[in-house]
DNA sequence: ATAGTGGTAGTTTTT
DNA sequence: CTACCACTAT
């Protein structure tokens, strides 16, 4: 493509193809979608706007728009689908290939973060990045945080400096909102103001050693791929010119760093649809507000606005307790859903004596409902916090129903985990400080101190090995041994990545049984990861696919056998985005849980809660369940929980049927 | 300089 | 309960 002059006049030619099918469409549109639907997809160029809420039919409505404009001569290769997970992206395109066959392949799909990865590793080189970078997932930028905060030796104070965990929340804030420190410190981190100086000083130290040892973290991501599409014209064009049809899913939950991506990756032809609900706004946490997608029209002008809002999920029973859920939303916008689907059985809402009844209660209810026909995997447990499930995980386990966990504590954040993939991380990017300081950490003898100093070595060499053979003392043995091992490993292209992992292992299994006791359950998850890297030819596509999408199955199921599909789902609401079951359980509606209490100091995070329940509540096709345990002592605020959820209190008592869970012979008492 | 011990504060949701 | 810090003994 030519150099253009400053400010050419552009004349578009319209791409005839796209707007006149040259052959029949396949199918008929008309026909399988609503009229509202319909409207949204037969959109073929400029911005649109879906409002969409729970169960309208948004996912049919991106489905068979992408399908629609394959159809109609539309090269799929220049269709982009932006969605939350995956694994959703997946779903969307296998049921797009059902419609309009194999050519589906071929559209770009997943997440903001997986395909800004891409981008950046083909494109960075013009903005300092090299294709083989390391994505840093939260541990390892807490990691990072402390060892930049040792460097610039922070001077004492008598007050509290913040955690690392808590200045990595600040860092990413600023990312995800675009605005510098000083703004969010003063805005959500007041107490923390005496602080400003420091912390200016520790993120600049943050930020330069990222960019020194191609580091790069989730928020980077977004934020260089922004840079990019700004900084390198023909990358812009390239790029905007390749994906010429963008589609996002939960619009809602995006932030302004990530609408502005958007803004530049369609910077040549402003097709984007987006499709959202801003009552299911949930990610305010992250930067996201439901006032982006108000804002969308203002961002692309011109927008088209289409709005869905009958629901095809829920029975009418449902749908009326998720209506009065959301009606005492102090902020909402116009729109009510109705259904077809008349009566349905009314929700539960299940008084317990205490954790355990409710985990009883939960457990023998499920066991019910399977022997009534529906399948284990057509019914979900929802919580607001991972840790709210525990009681009820041992309780199944004792009765043998075979789950999932979904959301929490992930199998790839475990200590062991962690140590093998650093080992993989600096063979693949021997700039990587923070994994290189981490795996020498393992090794007898070398503390802190040492570790610094060897790192700053071993970074400003070609040949690390030789370095680490240099060394004397107590930890010499460990060192040389590391040396031999990473030598027996070779370069990041020798071999495949199980082989390699078989290598790290190797050398590794000694300094794990020295660390842990459990050490037998741990070599099962190390040996679990080395099946999963069989998948992969090349250790940068393993150890970045690891990072932006992690298995999402928790510690404890790795070595379940059970088939995916006979499994019950535990999920956090937020896991539980996008999906449907026909009976769907929320647990732990108990004010202080749900709301959890750290929402009660402001307004927004409480609304906020309220539209979680609303996502949560919407999960349900048929029967829901809404449980709340009373007298139950609650460490974190030292108090007795027995009230339920606040966001019950305007739900009229005809919505619901009231419960109370008693054991056998008990007497019965209600409050 | 490192390893091990004991005390204490904070404790959600995700890519 | 756990991760993080400060302190002490090697």
């Amino acid at each position: 493509m030519d150099t253009l002059k400053p400010d050419p006049k552009v004349y578009v030619l319209k791409r005839s193809s796209a707007d006149t099918p040259i052959r029949p469409l396949s199918r008929d549109y008309a026909q399988e979608l609503n009229p509202q639907q319909l409207a949204a997809v037969e959109v073929v160029n400029g911005p649109s706007l879906v409002i969409a809420g729970a169960g309208s039919g948004k996912t049919r409505v991106l489905v068979y728009r992408v399908a629609r404009l394959i159809d109609m001569g539309v090269d799929p290769s220049s269709i982009l689908l932006l969605t939350f997970t995956r694994k959703a992206a997946q779903e969307m395109l296998g049921r797009v290939g059902m419609l309009i066959g194999p050519q589906s392949d071929r559209v770009m799909g997943g997440t903001f973060h997986s395909v800004a990865n891409i981008l950046l590793r083909r494109f960075g080189r013009t903005i300092g990045l090299e294709p083989g970078f390391t994505i840093l997932d939260r541990g390892d930028s807490e990691d990072l945080v402390g060892l930049v905060r040792g460097q610039i030796g922070l001077v004492e104070t008598n007050k509290r400096f913040p955690r690392k965990r808590t200045i990595v929340d600040m860092f990413s804030k600023c990312s995800n909102t675009l605005q510098p420190l000083d703004n969010v410190l003063l805005n959500e981190y007041s107490h923390f103001g005496d602080f400003l100086d420091n912390l200016t000083k520790l993120q600049e130290g943050y930020n330069s050693t990222k960019r020194q040892r191609q580091l790069v973290d989730y928020d980077d991501l977004l934020l260089r791929l922004r840079e990019l599409l700004i900084a390198d014209e023909s990358a812009r064009r390239m790029i905007s010119e390749t994906y010429r049809y963008i589609l996002v899913d939960e619009y809602q939950d995006t932030n302004r760093l990530q609408a502005e991506v958007v803004r530049n990756l369609a910077a040549t032809h402003d097709n984007v649809m987006v499709v959202g609900d801003d009552s299911q706004s949930i990610y305010a946490f992250r930067g996201a507000t439901f006032r982006n997608i108000m804002e969308f029209p203002t961002l692309f002008p011109g927008t088209q606005i289409f709005k869905l809002e009958e629901n095809y999920r829920s029975t009418q029973s449902v749908l009326g307790l998720a209506n009065a859920v959301i009606e005492g939303a102090t902020e909402k916008y116009s729109k009510t859903l109705f259904t077809n689907k008349e009566g349905g059985e009314r929700p539960a809402l299940v008084q317990a004596m205490g954790e355990n009844p409710q985990s009883r209660f939960v457990a023998q209810k499920i066991l019910e409902l399977r022997e009534e026909g529906v399948p284990l995997s057509d019914m979900a447990v929802l919580f607001r916090s991972s840790f709210h499930a525990f009681d009820l995980e041992v309780e199944l386990t004792k009765r043998d129903v075979p789950f999932i966990k979904r959301g929490g504590f992930k199998f790839i954040e475990t200590a062991h985990v962690k140590d093998l993939l650093a080992h993989l991380r600096v063979i693949h990017n021997p700039l990587d400080s923070v994994s290189w300081n981490r795996l020498l950490l393992l090794i007898e003898g070398v503390g802190p101190k040492k570790a610094k100093d060897l790192v700053a070595q071993l970074v400003a060499t070609d040949t690390p090995s030789a370095v680490l053979r240099e060394g004397s003392g107590r930890s010499a043995f460990g060192l040389r041994n590391l040396a031999a091992a990473l030598d027996a490993v070779g370069h990041a292209d020798d071999g495949s990545p199980p082989d390699q992992i078989n290598q790290v292992l190797e050398y590794y299994f000694p300094i794990l049984k020295d660390q842990y006791d459990d050490y037998p359950k741990r070599i099962r998850d190390l040996e679990h990861l080395q099946g999963m890297a069989e998948r992969y030819h090349s250790l940068e596509e393993f150890l970045a696919d690891l990072t932006l999408e992690p298995p999402d199955e928790s510690v404890l199921d790795v070595d379940a056998p059970d088939r995916d599909d006979e499994r019950l789902v535990l999920s956090t609401i937020h896991s539980a985005k996008g999906l449907e079951w026909r009976s769907v359980f929320v647990i732990w509606l108990v004010d202080g849980r749900f709301p959890s209490s750290y929402s009660f100091t402001s307004d927004e995070e409480l609304e906020e809660e309220r539209r979680l329940l609303y996502v949560a509540v919407t999960r349900a096709k048929q029967h829901l369940y809404l449980t709340f345990p009373v007298n139950v002592y609650d460490k974190a605020t030292g108090s007795i929980l027995s009230k339920p959820s606040r966001f019950l209190d305007d739900v009229s008592t005809d919505l619901v049927d009231a419960w109370s869970v008693v054991d056998e012979g008990e007497p019965y008492h209600w409050g």
